[in-house]
RNA sequence: GUGAGCGUAGCUCAGCUGGUGGUAGCACCGGGUUGUGGCCUCGGAGGUCGUGGGUUCAAGUCCCAUCGCUCACCCCA
């Protein structure tokens, strides 16, 4: 039986890397534009901090959590939960009223793999603690939408408002009432669902489910008035920002520590999955885990997601270049050209050589494969006459290099010459 | 946890109602160019047809089991 990876966990080779490394590159250079700082968290923490964060009934920790029982231990499955007990525990907010952290890493969730969800995942992570101000809100969102442009995707925006400790628990309450005088219409799942995540009825895809969540009593409308003019004002800000979006009334989280803000960037190109990020705020979540009375808000996207739609509009696949390859011929050449490969890369070059001593023809190829802007062809006569055969592999012109002085010598003498 | 589909070369796949595994494409190696890549051309190598049973004179093909993968539901990034 041969051996392959984990079902949910794949690799990620080196022809893909390039494109993750321009995903995360982009989004950690956008993200210090916005005065983010990067922080890591480990891999695993106490079951507990998931379970009291995430909550309880949520899916996630339910059935979804990689956990070593008899260590009370579980690879995470988000990172809003390890960030904001690292803040707690380093006594982040007396250094700095306002955190802005970001994490890049990979999460763990025993789901069903499938089209763009993984059991092994990654992503981005934003989170700004310590600002209640509305403006703050759709800064965050303005941040996650340009990491998007300059990737080059075009996802539409959705945005809600959960309500807070105030507002949410008397709608809920009502929702509930008001679905259980429409038990009958529902589907089994939202039945199911009436009690345990009365919201999540709302966010139903069987038509009659959305027959009813439409005529269901809005929690946008029951909002207090402190979360109704903080919700304006978000939207004031997006405005002004110039960030289009669309309310989304239905819109629900699945993890229980969002209040106020919630938003989706999503796509139609992933199949069933249709958000590559998502996020909102979470204004009781620090001082519910022992810290102290601080808001906070944040996202996260889904670095395979942001792949999957950039190698689905993938223009050129980006690939490694190399700045000269070396071919070296017959029994002597090698050495040489060795000890000049070695020098040349302690000078930044990316030099590629072949040890095989196979046909000038075979290593032509294999330079082009790599994608060699230069050749230096080096063989016995090349060593006995002291000039290497120097060839553009763009223009195809060839001149001679003097193979005369030390190996610093020469690769200073190549450097100008490729600088070219 | 539930449902459906699919496992043939490193990858993408042909293979009809059972009758010798494909001159298939990409990739790889070599020749055409006595030492010059990409394009072209000729050749070469590469397979326990996922695995184990069964039916049959004969199974990649039919049946059963099993493992794996994929997509979808659930839920989510």
């Amino acid at each position: 039986m041969k051996i392959q990876a984990i079902n949910g966990f794949k690799d990620i080779l080196p022809d893909q890397m390039l494109l993750w490394r321009r995903i995360e590159h982009t989004a950690a250079e956008v993200f210090q534009r916005f005065g983010m700082r990067e922080i890591r968290v480990p891999l695993m923490e106490k079951t507990e901090l998931f379970v009291r964060s995430i909550g309880e009934a949520t899916d996630v920790v339910e059935k979804e959590m990689y956990t070593f029982s008899e260590k009370k231990t579980t690879m995470r499955p988000e990172a809003t939960a390890s960030i904001m007990r690292a803040f707690i525990e380093h006594g982040m907010h007396v250094q700095q009223p306002v955190q802005r952290l970001f994490t890049i890493g990979p999460m763990f969730r025993h789901e069903r793999p499938q089209k763009g969800r993984l059991r092994q995942f990654h992503q981005l992570d934003a989170e700004i603690v310590g600002a209640t101000e509305p403006q703050v809100d759709a800064e965050l969102i303005a941040m996650g939408q340009l990491i998007l442009d300059e990737l080059g995707l075009s996802t539409s925006l959705e945005i809600n408002s959960l309500g807070c400790q105030e507002c949410r628990p008397p709608y809920r309450r009502k929702l509930i009432s008001f679905l259980e005088e429409q038990r009958e219409e529902l589907c089994e799942d939202c039945r199911r669902r009436t009690h345990k995540n009365p919201l999540r009825v709302l966010d139903c895809k069987k038509t009659a489910c959305k027959t009813i969540a439409h005529q269901a009593p809005s929690l946008l409308e029951d909002l207090c008035e402190g979360c109704s003019s903080h919700f304006a004002q978000v939207q004031e800000g997006l405005d002004a920002l110039e960030i289009p979006f669309t309310l989304n009334r239905f819109m629900v989280r699945g993890l229980d520590y969002y209040t106020q803000t919630t938003f989706e960037f999503l796509t139609a190109d992933l199949g069933a999955q249709a958000a590559v990020g998502a996020g909102g705020r979470y204004d009781g979540l620090i001082e519910q885990l022992g810290g102290p009375a601080l808001p906070g808000i944040g996202f996260a996207m889904g670095i395979e997601r942001l792949a999957l739609l950039m190698e689905q509009n993938a223009e050129e696949p980006l690939e490694q270049q190399t700045d000269i390859f070396l071919a070296a011929l017959g029994e002597q050449a090698p050495q040489p050209c060795s000890r000049l490969i070695h020098q040349l890369r302690k000078d930044g070059l990316k030099a590629a050589m072949d040890y095989s001593g196979r046909s000038l023809k075979a290593q032509m190829k294999q330079a082009n494969r790599c994608h060699a802007r230069f050749v230096l062809i080096i063989g016995d006569s090349e060593l006995e006459q002291q000039q290497g055969v120097l060839r553009n592999m763009q223009s195809q012109e060839q001149q001679s290099f003097p193979l005369t002085g030390s190996p610093q010598e020469q690769s200073q003498s190549l450097l100008r010459l490729l600088q070219l």
